[in-house]
DNA sequence: GGATAATCCTACTGTTCCGATAGGAATAAT
DNA sequence: ATTATTCCTATCGGAACAGTAGGATTATCC
């Protein structure tokens, strides 16, 4: 049960991008690089983000892409929803009347509960709250010479 | 990022051993039947499981498996580990030092917390939990017309 | 207006993992 | 001896994952 490179690139991605905003565009390029995800993948990546509208494109030279909203408003529970479709952990959980056993399986929902616990943490995650992250940690000599 | 079968699977059928504990042993045909899995395929399963000694065999007729401990002494957590592996959500989760980009990486401690949020989980419920739900669900008349 | 640098788009591909199947060997009760 | 069970190794088709290929379009800069 792991989660696809997918989501995760796109995370890391629109981190970058919320770093920038709301002043500068970034290319697709700069992010593949300091990133160090393949540029042709990430595409298909921030083609999928742009349609969702969580991007904007700036295409042409010096052209790259842009949060379509401030990171303080985009949760990486959206991010998954549009690049890795539904969160449940199994079909029954979002789809009833999957299942002929639904009403009288336990584990169902154990599996209901596991997935609420994950939508917690994605939902209570914004881009924001990433870019703050990365600001401290990203230079920790800000941190430990200012002392 | 769906649970696969086989940790699904497992947790179904050991719910069945766990109503039958402690008198009786039930034979993988039954339970493959009661719970539609395939035989074949739940045989695998049980053969990990065996080896973990979360549940024993007795061979030759009339056998079948037994749960090798009280179902209120095994998790969920456990049997996700036998099946699964490990339940961390990225690698970097569990195996520090793979990722060059670690220290900086802003989103890890997002995955870190969705692991942990899982095992919370999965760690929480027992075999034991599990069947009294069923017992309970099982036969809703008792609930239902004896009010 | 041509070179350049970016996004856009469709298709393809190799690999791995998932879920399941096949066919029999060993064991024990009847 | 028969039967019902667990045990074991190997195999397989298909789907999903992760990435690649090759070019079309758009806009800037000189």
């Amino acid at each position: 049960m792991q989660l696809c490179t997918r989501a995760r690139y796109g995370a890391r991605a629109l981190v970058e991008f919320a770093l920038a905003h709301p002043d500068n565009t970034v290319s697709l390029k700069e992010v593949a690089k300091t990133q160090r995800i393949s540029p042709k993948y990430l595409e298909q990546i921030m083609r999928a983000l742009k349609a969702s509208g969580l991007v904007k494109a700036v295409r042409g030279m010096h052209g790259g892409y842009v949060l379509g909203r401030p990171p303080s408003k985009i949760t990486l529970g959206e991010v998954f929803r549009v690049l890795e479709g539904s969160p449940a952990l199994v079909d029954c959980v979002e789809h009833t009347g999957v299942c002929p056993m639904e009403e009288i399986c336990p584990t169902r929902d154990t599996w209901v509960e596991m997935t609420k616990a994950i939508m917690t943490v994605l939902e209570g995650t914004t881009l924001q709250d990433l870019a703050e992250r990365k600001r401290r940690k990203g230079s920790p000599s800000t941190l430990i010479y200012h002392i």
